[in-house]
DNA sequence: TATACATTGTGATTTAAATCACAAAATGCC
DNA sequence: GGCATTTTGTGATTTAAATCACAATGTATA
């Protein structure tokens, strides 16, 4: 499905830089693509010559390590995915998954370089968010790693909370084993953890739902391990 | 101290996709500024004003984790440091301090920013060089994770070994102490550690300088925790 | 050269979290 | 609705690695 980049609302802050005839430009060169949650977008070791812009849903971002897959992070709209795939080797370095009904748009790659090419603030768009990814990959390493597990759920949980679902009461769009592989524990850690965390009262849960009650206590978990 | 970036024979990639007249405007707008061992060269939570050019020596990137300073990574020539930092919000979000003798070009971000919106090409290896970063930095979390301690050590010896000193034969430019933070353990397991690969053979040790016996162990290890 | 400070080596003990093992729910599907 | 598969809960056990404690080096520098 082709559709009209001058109009849309899920534009891109890069994009919103473009005059109109290069957002034609973009208009005439990219394809809405609808995934179901669960739905591999990208995968690593393929081949990709496009560029991806997340305009709806949510994602995952994993790659397999020496051992088992990781979830890197979860990605959001409005962003670019894959971006670091299409500028380099062409081959992806990770995959993509949906976690909830997804709309991608596959941008052709010569399109996306000719923008960065004829619009420099496009470009440094560009340039300004892949700073800030890497700013927070190694914020994010850094905790990880430091944290005790506790720490790394509460943080996780506050996450999803602020950043994704902007809301105290949201449905965990992961497993338990999932959680686990993004917070770097077992499956069986975050369960215990889990119920642990609603014994003291700080959240409910009804299956995937989860409602936090005391922010504070988390926040503080979080912190201080 | 000005120098001629016209005739340098650390410039970078980036840099060399400049014309004349470009190169001369990166001359006249930054300055040359040499580091002893040690020596801080970017501190987190300051103010900066310039992208930082690594042209001679090596260093090391840090943060201040929650509980404890984290290393990041090594950076070698050539490479430019900083960026995050100068095109984000101008408050350096890490620290970089130099392991050994290091030179480094202060380039004024104004100018820099000049000659992204000028010369496309250099915009273009700016943005590949991101994307590299990201990719790199998404695996060493990884690896640092899933990995056993053994094996990051393994790995950091390796990396030194191919990637930085190109040798078998080289003086590790940080303290065990500083080990343990880079791979996260304790110093005291890296020197258990480095102990044992020594009763095993596998390499020689004197002081600081390590001599890599027995490379395939060494892989083998970095492999299989 | 003597003195202080930082780095390293190694044992003993503790600890957080993984793993193993199995039951109970929940979910999807024919 | 009933059956299979995935997801979750919880106890018991094991384990890698941190921490503690202290001695022995090394290395700056006054």
């Amino acid at each position: 499905m082709k559709t009209d980049c001058t109009h849309c609302i899920y534009i891109s802050d890069a994009a919103a830089k473009l005059a109109g005839c290069d957002l034609q430009l973009l208009s005439d060169n990219h394809i809405v693509v609808g995934f179901k949650k669960g739905d591999s977008i990208i995968k690593q070791g393929t081949y990709s010559t496009n560029v991806i812009f997340l305009r709806k849903g949510l994602v995952k971002i994993h790659i397999t390590g020496p051992y088992s897959e990781q979830i890197v992070k979860l990605a959001k709209p409005p962003t670019y995915l894959g971006l670091p795939t299409t500028v380099g080797d062409k081959i992806n370095q990770y995959s993509i998954t949906a976690l909830e009904d997804t709309e991608v748009c596959f941008i052709d790659m010569g399109t996306f370089k000719d923008l960065l090419k004829s619009n420099d603030e496009f470009a440094f768009e560009i340039i300004r968010s892949l700073c800030r990814y890497e700013i927070d990959s190694f914020r994010r390493c850094a905790n990880r790693i430091q944290k005790q597990t506790r720490g790394n759920l509460a943080e996780v949980l506050l996450d999803m909370s602020k950043n994704i679902f902007s809301s105290d009461r949201f449905t965990i769009p992961l497993s338990q084993a999932e959680i686990g592989n993004l917070i770097d524990t077992s499956r069986e850690s975050v369960s215990r953890m889990l119920s642990e965390f609603e014994k003291d009262g700080i959240i409910r849960m009804q299956g995937k739902h989860l409602e936090i009650i005391n922010k504070r206590s988390l926040e503080l978990i979080s912190q201080n391990g």
